[in-house]
DNA sequence: GCTGACACTTAGGACGTCCACT
DNA sequence: AGTGGACGTCCTAAGTGTCAGC
């Protein structure tokens, strides 16, 4: 079963980034159909009591069965909370995580920190397992203690760099050697103790840049009068005017809430006059941002250059971090410019106003010892905290939904890499369970409770299907979506046959970021008729799964394996099959260009399933008829190339001299260059035809273990360039280290 | 048990850049 | 040299999951 999931093939070519005009109804009902009302569902269950006789499935044993369950789940179970109670896990001890004394550098190094060759652990016999986090206490003061002593030994290469760096002259040798001496941070053991870092020091964010006024002559007509706009207002006008083109500022919610947050920033005056949205006229600022832009693009190279140096300047002086004696790369730190929100789908809050971050909202985080970043001069941050336990730099609340938004650090850091190998060590433990979990939610498929038939069925979409939890949102807040734990009776239909195929199951949904989910799914008898018991006497906006919630879910799923969680088991499905499409794809005769191909079908294989969808690029016609006239061009040739083969055979033949014998010899040659040229050309049109509506790049990066790519090249001897670009190769550093070829997930 | 706050991963689109081809 | 198109980077929204406090 593992990895069987060729059904849902259909998904992607019916599937879409849904507009206003996919049918989803508007969700203005009552908070009382939510699950999160279980006295509301209760009414409703025991009102179908009294409604014995329902047509649709009326055997005499199922209704029986039915009612057992009902009363079941309606009386007694609440109370019977497990007896398998977790046990209490050992408070964390609270330390701080500053055991030992950040070490400050008066002056970051520009350069990486090595750690010691004699440092690094030994290979051992499984080099892939993960080291646990959770390590007994006793084995705590031990721990640090090592830790302590490496701490001290990290810095003494730093110093041997700097004598180097003293005699410059010999840099070549460096940079020779600079790939080599990478740091290893997965040959290292890991904090215990729940700290993230011990040092960490870095130049806080950079700020988004000020407003700029328009020119005079850039004007803004209201009611056809022109009209002055004081500089707060037309910050917010320029907003808007920057969007013109774009599909939503014709959106009704979208121009409400622009309205309504651009009239907060207008003086009274402003307000009293501008009443009608209908009436502004934002063409001159739009035609202004659209010449600015242009003459960005016609900029000299030079010009262009001095952007490219100041960004790198930029880059180098707020890009990095110190932690731990390592120098990191951070991930984004620029502060979010102040914008109008554009949500994904159908937004109830499109068209906000983002308001401009402060100094006043930004919360630093970094070492006690460290030299904390300064304010923009006149300024204070809104606080500066010490805080180890996690991982942020920097942190304010946005003000749309209130959400705290983070600086972090970059794939490539070791604060990463390690949660990321983590990540798939847990999925390779699921793997070595799965089937036990498999029996035991097939079994519960006959459960006497409610509840845990839902929790089963749901837990085998999840499986089968990968689909995400699908947590509970707040209405109105953003976009009508959910996920397995979240689906509600209009989102599936059920059909006992169709297409030739026993009790089918249609799931019609947007998910994440909106994108439709579209599925036709045969499902196990069991399943299904437990669907129509879950469906029966609902509304179709009604939840599904009105017994569960990912949080019930994923405390049982704690309790089947540590560390499981319902998002394992999409690693687990994409990983499981890249490796298994792997095998079944790649055959060893096949030449480079095909391999490649290969792999990308199995990458392909976990986007279909994962349903990473994008939108098929605007130029996607034009380039394949463009690719098209190429591929036919270059038969042409190569059936001239032929009869040129021909006719020099038929020269040989009269002639029977070395000229040509040679004439036919590179006609041949002639024509084994253009077959090849013509099968890459067709080679590159399959890939983008199948390609033209699924983005590989997701799974790629968050799914598939890497070590089963790394694995696939290293065994048929394809480079990884092939495979993973720079900055995924920074990614996945630590498994492109440690893999070899025989690799398993 | 429920809720909200919080931390962190996953996601697609916009846009810039680079490179092969003409 | 110009250009189409692939590729890479940046951006930030939208998920998941945990935990503390009631």
């Amino acid at each position: 079963m593992s990895g069987d999931h060729s059904h849902n093939n259909s998904q992607i070519d019916s599937g879409s980034r849904v507009n206003d005009s996919h049918k989803h109804k508007e969700k203005n009902k009552d908070k009382e159909h939510k699950h999160k009302d279980h006295k509301k569902d209760k009414e409703r269950e025991n009102s179908k009591y009294g409604n014995s006789d329902h047509k649709d499935f009326s055997e005499k044993h199922r209704e029986k069965e039915k009612e057992r369950i009902k009363h079941k789940d309606g009386s007694t179970d609440r109370h019977r909370e497990k007896d398998k109670r977790k046990e209490i896990k050992p408070k964390k001890e609270k330390e701080n995580g500053f055991s030992s004394p950040p070490r400050i550098k008066s002056e970051p190094d520009n350069d990486v920190y090595h750690s010691p060759k004699s440092l690094k652990r030994e290979r051992d016999h499984d080099e892939t397992e993960f080291k646990p986090k959770k390590i007994k206490l006793e084995n705590d003061k031990v721990d640090k203690k090592a830790k302590k002593r490496k701490q001290d030994e990290d810095i003494k290469p730093k110093k041997t760099q700097k004598n180097k760096k003293g005699e410059v002259a010999d840099g070549k040798k460096k940079a020779k050697k600079e790939p080599e001496e990478k740091w290893k941070w997965w040959e290292e053991e890991r904090a215990t103790d729940g700290s993230k870092w011990s040092f960490l020091e870095h130049k806080g964010p950079v700020m988004a840049a000020p407003y700029e006024l328009l020119p005079s002559n850039v004007r803004f007509f209201y009611d056809g009068k022109q009209m002055k706009l004081s500089p707060e207002a037309e910050e917010v006008a320029t907003f808007f005017a920057k969007m013109l083109d774009h599909e939503y500022t014709t959106k009704d919610t979208f121009r409400k809430n622009f309205f309504k947050d651009w009239r907060k920033e207008m003086t009274s005056e402003e307000k009293s006059r501008i009443t009608d949205l209908k009436k502004c006229n934002f063409n001159e600022m739009g035609e202004y941002f659209k010449a600015q832009s242009e003459a960005r693009k016609a900029m000299t190279k030079d010009d262009k250059l001095k952007i490219k140096v100041e960004n790198e300047r930029l880059l180098q002086e707020y890009g990095f971090c110190i932690m731990d004696n390592h120098k990191e790369r951070i991930a984004n730190f620029r502060i979010e410019p102040p914008g109008l929100f554009r949500g994904r789908g159908d937004h109830p809050k499109m068209g906000m106003l983002k308001r401009r971050i402060r100094p006043e909202d930004i919360i630093i985080n970094c070492s006690k010892g460290s030299k904390h970043p300064k304010p923009p001069p006149g300024t204070k941050w809104k606080e500066v905290r010490h805080d180890n336990k996690v991982t942020w730099l920097v942190s304010w609340t946005e003000n749309i939904q209130g959400a705290i938004k983070y600086i972090m650090l970059n794939p490539s850091s070791r604060i990463k890499g390690e949660k990321d190998w983590q990540k798939y060590e847990t999925a390779r433990n699921l793997k070595k369970c799965v089937e036990r979990l498999r029996n035991q939610y097939r079994e519960d498929w006959k459960s006497k409770e409610m509840r845990i038939r839902q929790r089963a069925v749901a837990l085998y979409f999840i499986d089968k299907l990968a689909l995400r939890a699908g947590n509970e949102k707040e209405e109105g807040e953003s976009a009508d979506t959910v996920g397995c734990c979240s689906l509600r009776v209009e989102h599936i239909n059920l059909y006992p046959e169709k297409d030739g195929q026993d009790f089918v199951v249609e799931f019609d949904f947007l998910g994440k970021d909106s994108i439709r989910y579209y599925n036709k799914v045969p499902v196990e008898k069991r399943v299904f008729k437990n669907l129509q018991l879950f469906m029966e006497n609902k509304q179709p906006e009604d939840d599904l799964f009105d017994r569960l919630n990912t949080s019930i879910l994923n405390k049982h799923l704690q309790e089947l394996m540590d560390g499981l969680t319902a998002k394992v088991f999409r690693t687990y499905n994409a990983s499981i099959t890249l490796q298994q499409q792997l095998k079944e794809l790649t055959s060893p005769e096949e030449n480079l260009p095909a391999k490649i191909l290969s792999y990308n079908r199995a990458n392909r294989a976990v986007a279909i399933l994962c349903n990473h969808q994008r939108a098929q690029p605007k130029t996607f016609e034009k380039s394949m008829q463009n690719l098209q006239t190429k591929i036919d061009a270059k038969k042409d040739q190569l059936s001239d190339a032929k009869r040129d083969v021909k006719s020099a055979k038929a020269d040989l033949k009269v002639r029977r001299d070395e000229k040509s014998k040679k004439a036919l010899e590179t006609k041949k040659k002639a024509v084994e260059r253009l077959e090849e040229q013509l099968m890459k050309l067709e080679v590159q049109a399959t890939d983008r035809e199948e390609n033209k509506q699924i983005a590989l790049g997701t799974s790629k990066l968050n799914y598939l273990d890497p070590r089963i790519s790394v694995a696939w090249c290293k065994k048929w001897g394809i480079p990884i360039e092939k495979i993973y670009n720079k900055t995924q190769r920074e990614k996945f550093a630590w498994a492109i280290d440690m893999a070899d070829d025989d690799y398993e997930f």
